[in-house]
DNA sequence: ATAGAAAATGAAAGATTTTGCAAGAAAATG
DNA sequence: CATTTTCTTGCAAAATCTTTCATTTTCTAT
């Protein structure tokens, strides 16, 4: 059997199974474990399939599941800390948007001892501070959209036009020394919302997302007040957003869970 | 069985059970307890699960758990074979709005096969959903109310006011020959909205509610098209509001609830 | 055809990660 | 406040990963 062939029939596989050991795989196309190795790292690089230890999974799980309570997300670790770090830097009874996006939904899960007033359009990030009396939620108006979780709209965007908050805490998909950029077309009205109606503006963005330019410009780096990332940003794209006059919050790597 | 599915799994079960015993975790997964631990941290750190003494738990409740604590635990059947009933008489395609409310909730879960567009201050029901490509959801903003997660407040009454829909299913806390009432003033401003936007209104109330009246009246019989309860419905009072001009649907009691 | 180069495969050694266990610490229970 | 249960931590065993290398297969040029 050819290789090709080999990884279409484990990609096949996997489609239906979703997870997958290496010995599953082995016997599946009869060859050695090791062959089931390489062909699982070419697969990963055509992004279908991920490894995991012992086996493989989907990549884009067709399970009908969030984005968010997903394992899907790779910087888990890294999202927690920028979220603790980022939280840390609102004081207690604050006005906050919160963006739809992952890693402001971490920054969410550290909110409720600031006992904030949140605006939000992430569907998710409503649902985990709804249960919490000590957080007042607002959730703006907006068509759902399906996997994230986003209200989207011309509501969402008057929503955010009609009110003043003291932060923004907001994500994105790609910053350089030129701007902020996102993927998502659409929601590029709504954060330009937020940033107008925000007094502060803390943008969120594990290391990945430096140095990465997407689509859609969303504004300059003028725009934000700090920027909180993880410890494993390359310290020459920091220098360069720097060097733009950008203040930079570095969580830290690895704190121990409890105080 | 490798980390990621059994996490997966994991997580899967704490959807249906809500919470679970570490060692009923354990056996589900057939692995130790050590390892039952490090998945539950890996993931809390995602989100969805929350550890607990002795065990776990779902973290971001899932929409059913505000619905469903504590007091209304028992009229679940009811509701459920009410929502079901509700739910067909809508048609394909068709535009919806859904109150919020645990009666109403359960005609959500049977919406998804008529592909409707739906609109609603609840965030239960969105969320319950939002996870559906089959259904497009609109969400109305607002001030979460805590327990319930509906959003109230003037931005739902000006949502509802600029719309118009096909059909409004909805429900309260009592009715009589003389009208309907509910118990929630504040939200008496958001139903009156929905019953002007809708060209059809679906009441849908379990037997309990029946011959009862709450505290704010809401409208009288006649805005109502159609009323869905249960089985139990005492007679007397169903012929009380059909005398009244009011059509009424009851919901067969025992579908088998076998898997 | 056939020798030689290039690529793919399978196996083995050492490094890394995960798992299960046990002892002491912390928390719940009555 | 004592007892029981559960949690954390450290460690050793097991499983898995990466790297390396010899062998086989495939390709290419003569």
């Amino acid at each position: 059997m050819q290789a090709e062939e080999r990884q279409q029939r484990i990609e096949e596989h996997l489609q239906k199974v979703e997870f997958a050991s290496l010995d599953e795989l082995a016997e599946l196309v009869d060859v050695s474990v090791s062959t089931i190795r390489r062909d699982l790292d070419a697969l990963e690089q055509t992004g279908g399939v991920r490894r995991t230890h012992g086996g493989a999974r989907l990549a884009s799980p067709r399970s009908e599941e969030w984005v968010f309570t997903a394992r899907n997300t790779h910087q888990v670790e890294e999202k927690e800390a920028i979220g603790r770090a980022a939280a840390a830097l609102l004081a207690s009874g604050q006005t906050v948007i919160l963006d739809a996006g992952t890693t402001v939904y971490h920054v969410a899960r550290h909110l409720e001892e600031k006992r904030p007033q949140v605006i939000t359009n992430s569907l998710p990030v409503a649902n985990l501070l709804a249960g919490s009396n000590a957080v007042e939620v607002v959730v703006t108006g907006g068509v759902v959209y399906p996997r994230l979780g986003v209200l989207m709209g011309p509501p969402a965007v008057e929503a955010f036009s009609k009110i003043h908050a003291d932060v923004a805490v907001m994500s994105s998909s790609g910053i350089t020394a030129e701007g902020i950029t996102n993927s998502h077309g659409l929601l590029i009205e709504i954060q330009r919302a937020m940033l107008r109606a925000a007094r502060k503006v803390i943008l969120c963005m594990d290391h990945t997302k430096l140095g990465r330019r997407s689509l859609s410009p969303l504004c300059g780096i003028e725009e934000i007040d700090v920027l909180v990332t993880d410890a494993a940003a390359p310290s020459d794209q920091l220098d360069a957003l720097r060097a733009k006059g950008l203040e930079i919050l570095v969580a830290p790597a690895h704190l121990s869970t409890a105080p």
